[in-house]
RNA sequence: CGCGGGGUGGAGCAGUCCGGUAGCUCGUUGGGCUCAUAACCCAAAGGUCGCAGGUUCAAAUCCUGCCCCCGCAA
Protein backbone atom coordinates (compact mmCIF):
# COMPACT_ATOMS: atom_id res chain seq x y z
CA UNK A 1 0.00 0.00 0.00
CA UNK A 2 2.68 2.33 0.97
CA UNK A 3 5.13 1.54 -2.08
CA UNK A 4 1.85 2.03 -4.16
CA UNK A 5 1.54 5.46 -2.48
CA UNK A 6 5.03 6.61 -3.43
CA UNK A 7 4.97 4.98 -6.29
CA UNK A 8 2.17 6.80 -7.45
CA UNK A 9 3.40 10.32 -6.03
CA UNK A 10 7.40 9.81 -7.52
CA UNK A 11 5.70 9.25 -10.96
CA UNK A 12 2.95 12.31 -10.76
CA UNK A 13 5.63 14.41 -9.81
CA UNK A 14 7.29 13.25 -12.67
CA UNK A 15 4.82 13.29 -15.50
CA UNK A 16 3.16 16.47 -13.98
CA UNK A 17 5.56 19.47 -14.30
CA UNK A 18 4.56 22.57 -11.82
CA UNK A 19 1.65 24.08 -13.88
CA UNK A 20 0.87 27.98 -14.19
CA UNK A 21 -2.12 29.23 -12.81
CA UNK A 22 -3.76 32.39 -13.05
CA UNK A 23 -7.00 32.69 -9.63
CA UNK A 24 -10.04 34.61 -10.36
CA UNK A 25 -12.12 34.87 -7.31
CA UNK A 26 -13.40 36.95 -4.84
CA UNK A 27 -15.82 36.12 -1.90
CA UNK A 28 -15.27 34.16 0.90
CA UNK A 29 -16.45 31.59 -0.84
CA UNK A 30 -13.30 31.57 -2.79
CA UNK A 31 -10.93 31.58 0.06
CA UNK A 32 -10.89 27.68 0.56
CA UNK A 33 -10.00 26.89 -2.77
CA UNK A 34 -7.52 29.32 -3.29
CA UNK A 35 -5.80 28.02 -0.05
CA UNK A 36 -5.65 24.52 -1.68
CA UNK A 37 -3.98 25.46 -4.55
CA UNK A 38 -1.55 27.38 -2.66
CA UNK A 39 -0.58 24.53 -0.73
CA UNK A 40 -0.09 22.22 -3.58
CA UNK A 41 3.00 21.90 -4.95
CA UNK A 42 2.61 20.87 -8.42
CA UNK A 43 0.57 24.64 -8.64
CA UNK A 44 2.31 27.67 -9.33
CA UNK A 45 0.07 30.80 -8.65
CA UNK A 46 1.23 33.16 -10.85
CA UNK A 47 -1.43 35.96 -10.40
CA UNK A 48 -4.30 36.65 -9.10
CA UNK A 49 -7.73 38.44 -10.62
CA UNK A 50 -10.30 40.10 -7.94
CA UNK A 51 -12.54 42.53 -7.91
CA UNK A 52 -11.51 46.05 -6.86
CA UNK A 53 -11.53 47.12 -3.03
CA UNK A 54 -15.10 48.23 -2.24
CA UNK A 55 -16.66 50.67 0.23
CA UNK A 56 -18.28 48.46 2.73
CA UNK A 57 -19.55 48.62 6.17
CA UNK A 58 -20.28 51.53 8.23
CA UNK A 59 -18.81 54.68 7.28
CA UNK A 60 -18.00 53.35 3.81
CA UNK A 61 -14.17 52.19 4.62
CA UNK A 62 -12.57 50.95 1.88
CA UNK A 63 -12.58 46.91 1.78
CA UNK A 64 -10.37 44.78 0.48
CA UNK A 65 -12.43 41.35 -0.81
CA UNK A 66 -11.41 38.14 1.48
CA UNK A 67 -9.45 36.82 -1.64
CA UNK A 68 -7.61 39.84 -1.77
CA UNK A 69 -6.92 39.70 2.03
CA UNK A 70 -5.95 35.93 1.76
CA UNK A 71 -3.73 36.09 -0.97
CA UNK A 72 -1.62 39.28 0.73
CA UNK A 73 -1.63 37.53 4.03
CA UNK A 74 0.14 33.59 1.73
CA UNK A 75 2.52 36.35 0.22
CA UNK A 76 0.65 35.90 -3.42
CA UNK A 77 0.45 37.77 -6.28
CA UNK A 78 1.04 39.87 -8.34
CA UNK A 79 -2.67 40.73 -7.46
CA UNK A 80 -4.69 42.52 -10.17
CA UNK A 81 -7.76 44.38 -8.94
CA UNK A 82 -9.20 45.82 -12.46
CA UNK A 83 -12.43 47.81 -12.61
CA UNK A 84 -13.59 45.57 -16.04
CA UNK A 85 -11.81 42.79 -17.01
CA UNK A 86 -13.57 43.27 -20.13
CA UNK A 87 -11.68 46.81 -21.36
CA UNK A 88 -8.74 47.30 -19.19
CA UNK A 89 -6.36 46.89 -21.85
CA UNK A 90 -3.15 47.11 -19.38
CA UNK A 91 -4.48 44.03 -17.60
CA UNK A 92 -4.96 42.10 -20.14
CA UNK A 93 -1.44 42.90 -21.70
CA UNK A 94 -0.56 41.62 -18.39
CA UNK A 95 -2.49 38.88 -18.05
CA UNK A 96 -1.17 37.68 -21.49
CA UNK A 97 2.04 37.86 -20.37
CA UNK A 98 1.96 35.45 -17.86
CA UNK A 99 2.05 32.56 -20.03
CA UNK A 100 -0.64 30.81 -17.91
CA UNK A 101 -0.98 27.16 -18.63
CA UNK A 102 -4.67 27.55 -16.64
CA UNK A 103 -6.87 30.17 -15.57
CA UNK A 104 -9.15 28.65 -12.51
CA UNK A 105 -12.17 30.95 -11.50
CA UNK A 106 -14.43 30.52 -8.65
CA UNK A 107 -17.12 33.02 -7.96
CA UNK A 108 -15.23 35.94 -9.41
CA UNK A 109 -17.78 38.03 -10.14
CA UNK A 110 -17.27 39.61 -13.57
CA UNK A 111 -18.01 38.01 -17.12
CA UNK A 112 -14.80 36.96 -19.05
CA UNK A 113 -14.12 38.13 -22.54
CA UNK A 114 -13.13 35.83 -25.67
CA UNK A 115 -9.65 37.35 -25.70
CA UNK A 116 -8.96 36.63 -22.05
CA UNK A 117 -10.52 32.95 -21.92
CA UNK A 118 -7.54 32.09 -25.23
CA UNK A 119 -4.86 33.19 -23.39
CA UNK A 120 -3.93 30.43 -20.99
CA UNK A 121 -2.46 27.40 -22.82
CA UNK A 122 -4.84 24.66 -21.44
CA UNK A 123 -7.93 26.72 -21.10
CA UNK A 124 -10.06 28.43 -18.12
CA UNK A 125 -11.99 26.58 -15.47
CA UNK A 126 -14.73 27.67 -13.75
CA UNK A 127 -15.68 26.21 -10.33
CA UNK A 128 -19.86 26.13 -10.21
CA UNK A 129 -21.82 25.79 -6.82
CA UNK A 130 -24.65 23.75 -8.91
CA UNK A 131 -25.04 20.14 -10.44
CA UNK A 132 -24.43 21.70 -14.07
CA UNK A 133 -26.45 22.64 -16.28
CA UNK A 134 -28.87 23.22 -13.09
CA UNK A 135 -28.82 26.70 -11.60
CA UNK A 136 -27.05 28.06 -13.85
CA UNK A 137 -26.28 31.45 -12.54
CA UNK A 138 -24.98 34.09 -9.99
CA UNK A 139 -26.58 32.64 -6.69
CA UNK A 140 -26.16 28.56 -7.20
CA UNK A 141 -26.54 27.93 -3.34
CA UNK A 142 -29.25 29.75 -2.53
CA UNK A 143 -31.66 29.16 -5.29
CA UNK A 144 -30.89 25.11 -4.68
CA UNK A 145 -32.50 25.62 -1.37
CA UNK A 146 -35.08 28.69 -2.62
CA UNK A 147 -36.09 25.47 -4.49
CA UNK A 148 -36.27 22.72 -2.38
CA UNK A 149 -33.60 20.50 -4.15
CA UNK A 150 -32.48 17.83 -1.95
CA UNK A 151 -28.75 18.06 -3.18
CA UNK A 152 -26.60 20.20 -4.89
CA UNK A 153 -23.10 20.19 -5.51
CA UNK A 154 -20.08 21.71 -7.38
CA UNK A 155 -19.24 21.49 -11.18
CA UNK A 156 -16.33 22.17 -12.63
CA UNK A 157 -16.02 23.07 -16.23
CA UNK A 158 -14.30 24.56 -19.36
CA UNK A 159 -15.62 28.25 -19.45
CA UNK A 160 -16.93 29.45 -22.51
CA UNK A 161 -18.67 32.83 -24.02
CA UNK A 162 -22.03 32.05 -21.88
CA UNK A 163 -22.73 32.23 -18.86
CA UNK A 164 -22.38 29.56 -16.89
CA UNK A 165 -22.70 26.91 -20.38
CA UNK A 166 -19.25 25.45 -20.79
CA UNK A 167 -18.59 21.79 -21.49
CA UNK A 168 -18.57 19.82 -17.68
CA UNK A 169 -15.28 18.00 -16.35
CA UNK A 170 -16.08 17.02 -12.69
CA UNK A 171 -18.73 16.80 -10.37
CA UNK A 172 -19.12 16.37 -6.69
CA UNK A 173 -22.71 15.86 -5.14
CA UNK A 174 -23.75 16.79 -1.68
CA UNK A 175 -27.52 16.19 -0.07
CA UNK A 176 -29.09 19.31 1.49
CA UNK A 177 -29.88 18.63 5.07
CA UNK A 178 -33.15 20.24 5.57
CA UNK A 179 -32.00 22.49 8.63
CA UNK A 180 -29.38 23.77 6.89
CA UNK A 181 -29.19 27.51 5.49
CA UNK A 182 -27.36 28.93 2.47
CA UNK A 183 -24.38 29.78 4.75
CA UNK A 184 -23.62 26.73 6.10
CA UNK A 185 -23.85 25.21 2.95
CA UNK A 186 -21.77 27.54 1.11
CA UNK A 187 -19.14 26.77 3.87
CA UNK A 188 -19.36 23.07 3.14
CA UNK A 189 -19.40 23.19 -0.33
CA UNK A 190 -16.30 26.04 -0.45
CA UNK A 191 -13.94 23.44 1.27
CA UNK A 192 -14.78 20.68 -1.45
CA UNK A 193 -13.79 22.84 -4.20
CA UNK A 194 -9.84 22.84 -3.59
CA UNK A 195 -9.96 19.10 -4.27
CA UNK A 196 -12.22 19.16 -6.78
CA UNK A 197 -10.32 21.81 -8.77
CA UNK A 198 -6.92 20.14 -8.25
CA UNK A 199 -8.41 16.83 -9.56
CA UNK A 200 -9.95 18.83 -12.27
CA UNK A 201 -6.52 20.52 -13.72
CA UNK A 202 -4.15 17.47 -13.46
CA UNK A 203 -7.13 15.30 -15.37
CA UNK A 204 -6.67 17.96 -18.19
CA UNK A 205 -3.73 18.09 -18.09
CA UNK A 206 -2.52 14.75 -18.53
CA UNK A 207 -5.63 14.16 -21.19
CA UNK A 208 -7.59 11.84 -19.01
CA UNK A 209 -10.43 14.09 -18.14
CA UNK A 210 -12.89 14.40 -21.30
CA UNK A 211 -15.36 17.60 -21.76
CA UNK A 212 -18.63 16.44 -21.36
CA UNK A 213 -21.29 19.11 -23.12
CA UNK A 214 -24.22 20.09 -21.22
CA UNK A 215 -28.07 19.39 -21.82
CA UNK A 216 -29.16 22.98 -22.27
CA UNK A 217 -32.90 21.61 -22.49
CA UNK A 218 -32.35 20.27 -18.87
CA UNK A 219 -30.62 23.53 -17.97
CA UNK A 220 -32.47 25.54 -14.86
CA UNK A 221 -31.62 28.84 -13.58
CA UNK A 222 -30.27 31.27 -10.65
CA UNK A 223 -30.04 34.64 -11.18
CA UNK A 224 -29.16 37.20 -8.86
CA UNK A 225 -31.03 38.34 -5.39
CA UNK A 226 -31.95 41.42 -4.81
CA UNK A 227 -32.19 43.17 -1.17
CA UNK A 228 -36.09 43.24 -2.01
CA UNK A 229 -36.72 40.24 -2.18
CA UNK A 230 -35.50 40.24 1.30
CA UNK A 231 -39.42 41.00 2.36
CA UNK A 232 -41.46 37.84 3.38
CA UNK A 233 -44.70 37.80 2.17
CA UNK A 234 -46.96 35.66 5.45
CA UNK A 235 -49.36 35.45 3.00
CA UNK A 236 -47.15 32.58 1.11
CA UNK A 237 -47.36 29.01 2.10
CA UNK A 238 -45.31 28.33 5.70
CA UNK A 239 -42.95 26.02 3.78
CA UNK A 240 -41.88 28.54 0.94
CA UNK A 241 -41.13 31.39 3.55
CA UNK A 242 -38.90 28.59 5.18
CA UNK A 243 -36.97 28.30 1.84
CA UNK A 244 -36.74 31.62 1.83
CA UNK A 245 -35.15 32.40 5.19
CA UNK A 246 -32.70 29.43 4.49
CA UNK A 247 -31.94 29.93 1.10
CA UNK A 248 -31.70 33.69 1.86
CA UNK A 249 -28.89 33.36 4.53
CA UNK A 250 -26.77 35.44 5.18
CA UNK A 251 -28.04 37.59 2.00
CA UNK A 252 -30.05 39.03 0.97
CA UNK A 253 -31.12 37.53 4.28
CA UNK A 254 -35.28 37.87 5.49
CA UNK A 255 -37.01 40.56 7.11
CA UNK A 256 -40.63 41.52 8.04
CA UNK A 257 -41.93 45.25 9.14
CA UNK A 258 -43.15 45.45 13.25
CA UNK A 259 -43.73 48.94 14.65
CA UNK A 260 -42.52 50.11 11.45
CA UNK A 261 -39.01 49.01 12.11
CA UNK A 262 -37.21 46.21 10.43
CA UNK A 263 -37.23 42.81 11.68
CA UNK A 264 -34.65 40.35 10.46
CA UNK A 265 -35.69 36.66 10.52
CA UNK A 266 -32.78 34.53 10.81
CA UNK A 267 -34.21 30.96 11.87
CA UNK A 268 -37.42 29.52 11.94
CA UNK A 269 -39.22 25.91 12.23
CA UNK A 270 -41.70 24.24 10.56
CA UNK A 271 -43.98 22.76 13.21
CA UNK A 272 -45.88 19.56 12.81
CA UNK A 273 -49.24 19.16 12.60
CA UNK A 274 -52.33 16.82 12.26
CA UNK A 275 -55.09 19.14 12.25
CA UNK A 276 -55.37 22.45 10.59
CA UNK A 277 -54.86 25.84 12.68
CA UNK A 278 -57.38 28.28 13.11
CA UNK A 279 -57.84 31.25 10.36
CA UNK A 280 -55.73 34.15 11.46
CA UNK A 281 -54.19 37.33 9.85
CA UNK A 282 -51.40 36.52 7.86
CA UNK A 283 -47.98 37.87 10.19
CA UNK A 284 -50.26 37.71 12.84
CA UNK A 285 -48.07 37.06 15.99
CA UNK A 286 -49.77 34.46 17.93
CA UNK A 287 -47.95 33.13 21.05
CA UNK A 288 -45.04 33.29 22.57
CA UNK A 289 -43.08 30.09 24.26
CA UNK A 290 -39.21 29.69 25.42
CA UNK A 291 -38.80 27.84 21.70
CA UNK A 292 -40.09 30.74 19.88
CA UNK A 293 -42.40 33.20 18.71
CA UNK A 294 -45.47 31.68 16.44
CA UNK A 295 -46.82 33.58 13.31
CA UNK A 296 -49.77 32.91 11.15
CA UNK A 297 -49.22 32.75 7.31
CA UNK A 298 -50.51 30.96 4.41
CA UNK A 299 -53.09 32.29 2.48
CA UNK A 300 -56.03 31.22 4.55
CA UNK A 301 -53.59 32.16 8.00
CA UNK A 302 -54.27 28.93 8.60
CA UNK A 303 -50.91 27.81 8.70
CA UNK A 304 -47.72 28.56 11.27
CA UNK A 305 -44.26 29.18 11.76
CA UNK A 306 -42.33 29.23 14.23
CA UNK A 307 -39.53 31.88 14.38
CA UNK A 308 -36.66 31.09 16.63
CA UNK A 309 -33.86 33.46 16.09
CA UNK A 310 -34.95 37.63 15.01
CA UNK A 311 -32.91 40.75 14.89
CA UNK A 312 -34.27 44.09 15.74
CA UNK A 313 -33.08 46.89 13.65
CA UNK A 314 -30.01 47.94 16.45
CA UNK A 315 -29.58 44.86 18.25
CA UNK A 316 -28.00 41.50 17.88
CA UNK A 317 -29.33 38.48 16.44
CA UNK A 318 -31.73 36.87 19.31
CA UNK A 319 -33.75 34.27 20.53
CA UNK A 320 -37.22 35.08 19.49
CA UNK A 321 -38.16 34.56 22.71
CA UNK A 322 -35.58 37.33 24.09
CA UNK A 323 -37.00 39.61 21.68
CA UNK A 324 -40.77 38.89 22.52
CA UNK A 325 -39.96 39.42 26.10
CA UNK A 326 -38.53 42.61 25.62
CA UNK A 327 -41.63 44.23 23.80
CA UNK A 328 -43.40 42.85 27.48
CA UNK A 329 -46.87 43.29 26.32
CA UNK A 330 -48.88 39.64 25.85
CA UNK A 331 -49.69 39.21 22.37
CA UNK A 332 -53.23 37.82 21.89
CA UNK A 333 -55.77 40.56 22.95
CA UNK A 334 -53.65 42.97 20.63
CA UNK A 335 -52.90 41.00 17.22
CA UNK A 336 -49.75 42.28 16.18
CA UNK A 337 -48.08 41.54 13.04
CA UNK A 338 -45.29 41.52 10.90
CA UNK A 339 -45.62 43.09 7.49
CA UNK A 340 -44.22 43.36 4.37
CA UNK A 341 -43.98 47.42 2.86
CA UNK A 342 -46.16 46.66 -0.25
CA UNK A 343 -48.95 44.81 1.93
CA UNK A 344 -49.10 47.19 4.28
CA UNK A 345 -50.38 49.86 1.47
CA UNK A 346 -53.50 47.54 1.33
C1' C B 1 -16.99 63.76 9.35
C1' G B 2 -23.14 59.46 4.99
C1' C B 3 -28.25 58.61 8.21
C1' G B 4 -30.01 56.27 12.67
C1' G B 5 -30.74 52.95 17.20
C1' G B 6 -28.33 51.08 21.47
C1' G B 7 -24.76 49.78 26.06
C1' U B 8 -28.94 49.03 33.26
C1' G B 9 -27.57 41.43 37.77
C1' G B 10 -26.75 35.50 33.19
C1' A B 11 -30.86 37.00 28.72
C1' G B 12 -34.42 40.56 26.77
C1' C B 13 -36.17 45.25 28.48
C1' A B 14 -38.39 49.63 31.68
C1' G B 15 -36.57 53.77 34.29
C1' U B 16 -33.27 59.01 31.55
C1' C B 17 -37.28 64.37 29.09
C1' C B 18 -38.97 66.34 34.88
C1' G B 19 -31.80 64.21 39.38
C1' G B 20 -33.84 61.76 45.38
C1' U B 21 -33.62 53.70 48.08
C1' A B 22 -32.29 49.56 41.23
C1' G B 23 -37.59 47.77 38.64
C1' C B 24 -40.25 44.10 34.94
C1' U B 25 -40.53 39.43 32.26
C1' C B 26 -37.33 35.28 32.23
C1' G B 27 -33.09 32.38 33.68
C1' U B 28 -30.13 30.36 37.89
C1' U B 29 -30.06 28.20 43.02
C1' G B 30 -32.84 26.26 47.24
C1' G B 31 -37.57 24.69 49.02
C1' G B 32 -42.86 23.25 48.20
C1' C B 33 -46.93 20.95 45.32
C1' U B 34 -47.61 16.72 41.96
C1' C B 35 -47.88 9.94 39.59
C1' A B 36 -45.16 13.54 36.90
C1' U B 37 -43.47 18.03 34.27
C1' A B 38 -40.65 22.27 30.26
C1' A B 39 -46.65 23.66 34.54
C1' C B 40 -47.84 26.02 39.37
C1' C B 41 -46.50 28.17 44.55
C1' C B 42 -42.65 30.20 48.04
C1' A B 43 -37.77 32.03 48.88
C1' A B 44 -32.74 33.41 47.77
C1' A B 45 -28.42 34.79 45.30
C1' G B 46 -26.73 37.98 41.58
C1' G B 47 -25.86 44.94 39.25
C1' U B 48 -18.74 49.61 39.77
C1' C B 49 -26.32 51.39 35.54
C1' G B 50 -20.01 50.97 28.94
C1' C B 51 -15.39 54.22 30.61
C1' A B 52 -13.37 58.96 32.37
C1' G B 53 -14.01 63.82 33.96
C1' G B 54 -17.52 67.81 35.36
C1' U B 55 -22.11 70.16 37.79
C1' U B 56 -24.81 69.07 42.48
C1' C B 57 -26.26 68.15 49.29
C1' A B 58 -27.44 64.09 45.89
C1' A B 59 -26.31 61.49 39.05
C1' A B 60 -28.50 55.36 35.61
C1' U B 61 -30.80 60.32 34.93
C1' C B 62 -27.85 66.82 33.50
C1' C B 63 -22.86 68.63 30.80
C1' U B 64 -18.07 67.26 28.17
C1' G B 65 -14.80 63.69 26.07
C1' C B 66 -13.85 58.59 24.81
C1' C B 67 -14.74 53.14 23.95
C1' C B 68 -17.89 49.25 22.17
C1' C B 69 -22.39 46.83 19.59
C1' C B 70 -26.02 47.09 15.78
C1' G B 71 -29.89 48.72 11.73
C1' C B 72 -29.99 51.64 7.03
C1' A B 73 -27.35 53.31 2.96
C1' A B 74 -23.27 52.05 -0.42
Amino acid sequence: MLEGMNDSCNLKSHIHPTMRVVFFGTPQFAVPTLEALAGDPHIEIVGIVTQPDRPSGRGQKLTPPPVKHIAEVLHLGPIFQPLKVRTDEAFLNQLDALKADFFVTIAFGQILPQRLLDMPRLGTVNVHASLLPKLRGANPIQWAILNGLSETGLTTMLTDAGVDTGAMLLKTTVSIDPSENAQMLAERLATLGGPLLLQTLSGLENGSLKPLPQEDTLASHAPKLSKQEAWLDWSQPAEVLLRKIRGQQPWPGTQSLFDNQPLKIFEAHLLPSDQPYEAAMAGELLEASKFGVMIACGATGKERLMLTTVQPAGKKPMPASDWLRGLGQPLQASRRCLSAPDLAET
